[in-house]
DNA sequence: AATGAATGAGGATTCATTCAT
DNA sequence: GATGAATGAATCCTCATTCAT
């Protein structure tokens, strides 16, 4: 058992329920900086420090480490989806989103591929679900005579150009991004973070 | 005949010089198997184990974790360069010895194109100069005409198809990288391990 | 991962695996003491301090808390065992040594009986033998006219006369063991530790 | 008429002071089903949530875990004496609804003969009341020449069973308070809960 | 040269307690 | 008065690494 009966020395501010929303949001953000940097084995609870909240609150949010993942991965899943949600959505543009999220922060969505996440197997369907989202979103634009139209072939390319995204700068991955698209005969759009 | 195999009571026979090169190839194999099935962060400890050894053992062979990883590398390449050395050379069959390597450890191969290998630069450099030894085994044999001779795209596609090379199964894996191979229109000869 | 890459200032002294031996004993005894003083649930760090040796050790000896207790336990009940087996054993010196451990342990002996330690079901069956072998070693020397000697009334007696052992010194606990053994109707022997 | 129990948007109705002693009643009962199932050390907050309350209320009413725990056991042991006051109250019958509280919930009996509960001595004083009062409250209906009527005696003997009452279910444990008693030569009344 | 026990820093996780709303 | 999010100390546990034998 744990029985805190000293007194904490001076308790920071507390700002409060109000504070839920924005420590989820700091989170995610945090996250997705440290997975981005460290890698997906990082420490939470460097996490929870960039956050600026307390261990407790990643713990509240995230009860393990897949869920922060799986955080970071609905929300770059969101975007894609939103992009291609548009009016004048082209396949091109879509990809481009995707590769943007690609080089941002290759991992998350080279993880809508891997085998082994973790051992749950909960968080493993829920990412086999982003997938189909992912693809979903690029083939609603695809042409239909188009070489990745067929079959499982447009998430394996993804998988691939996943995987090609390795470097030290942003700029370097999305060079090599483009470069592994092309190799799979693809021409992507302008790569742009979304909202731009 | 004298019998000299006899148990020298506590210790465990120290068979010498003999023993050391049994040993690191124990472990190598060792690693190589622990790494496969439980990924690259496994516990060394886990590596001695399997092996039989005892934990020094690991440490004078492999002084750190990279080492190890190293270790099962240097021999992939190794093979692979063997087979593309051998008279009667093809592109497609050195492609399938790499492909083998691939589906049985992709992890392996992945790492020749990994920006991040643990911290330490040294092992950065030496895995690069396996990857250059991979692209030099199997650009010999590269028809001139192929769509990847141009510059890097060999070395970045070796990166696609390794990072598509997920699965349960060996076998999954495997059908997974010739697919991958297929997307990049390369086609590959008899998958099977060196030596078959 | 836990990548220990700094180096650790200054180790203290390895006294190699002759030290085994020695720790486990040390550990055992500290478990016992800091059991009995602050309960079962104490951290189980206090017991690794209290016998001088590293975390890693404790865990090493015993994976997890149940292992500790059922060591501690495993000790009392083997001395009990060997006083009942003593040439000249008989009832009331047996029940004397089984006193001393309420007494010094309480806690433990009540384990024998407890019905909830913690959810693992494998020390449960531990236990329940352990109490098996208790029992065995009483009713060895039991008058068979003995108003005990029925059933289950020799366990639960054991039971209740455990849970009457409580009290902030070793002496107290001692007094109360006795006066229960007198409310069940049974006179103890000369309660002393085992060796003494 | 008006109706005025419409939500208020955001906040959970606010019902004013009745709402305090409700409150406090769902605590002391979720409290005592809380630490039947999950032991003494069970967490506070499945007490607030099985109460259905906010973390909040549970401090309000009560400041640490020794409240909880003492509510729940005055409870106890007020209804015992409530029994003993009746007009045709017996000493087996008054036994009998301190068995059954016994059987419901052992550990807070068991309380009453505690050495150590917790480390704040505040504690000690209280549980020391209450056990007078239940000893009070049986010993006003004890027959004079009852071999419990002496001394310390009777206090021992609710110790000595509490103790022995474990069991999974609660009429394994009733069945086990009525052997521990038998072999005190006490003869039980009709365990029943209070107010049957 | 091998063994395997010991060390202890680091990371994961849990709650007791506070407090803005 | 109630809610429930936030805090962070304390505990648990896991290895990387050393070193006596």
């Amino acid at each position: 058992m744990v029985e805190h009966s000293e007194q904490h020395g001076r308790r920071p501010a507390n700002d409060g329920p109000k504070a839920a929303a924005r420590n989820r949001s700091a989170l995610v953000t945090a996250a997705r900086e440290v997975f981005a940097e460290h890698g997906l084995e990082a420490p939470l609870s460097a996490i929870a420090r960039r956050a600026g909240v307390g261990q407790g609150v990643l713990y509240r949010h995230f009860p393990d480490r897949a869920a922060a993942v799986a955080a970071v991965l609905e929300e770059n899943v969101r975007q894609i989806e939103q992009e291609a949600a548009g009016r004048d959505a082209t396949f091109a543009g879509v990809l481009g989103v995707l590769t943007w999220h690609l080089a941002d922060s290759a991992a998350f969505i080279g993880l809508l591929h891997a085998e082994r996440v973790g051992s749950r197997s909960g968080i493993r369907a829920h990412v086999l679900g982003l997938s189909e989202r992912v693809e979903r979103a690029l083939r609603r634009h695809l042409p239909a005579e188009h070489r990745l139209s067929d079959g499982d072939d447009l998430a394996l390319a993804v998988a691939m150009v996943s995987a090609a995204v390795i470097g030290p700068t942003r700029a370097e991955r999305e060079l090599r991004a483009l470069a592994a698209w092309r190799l799979l005969g693809v021409e992507v759009g302008p790569v742009r973070a979304f909202g731009d």
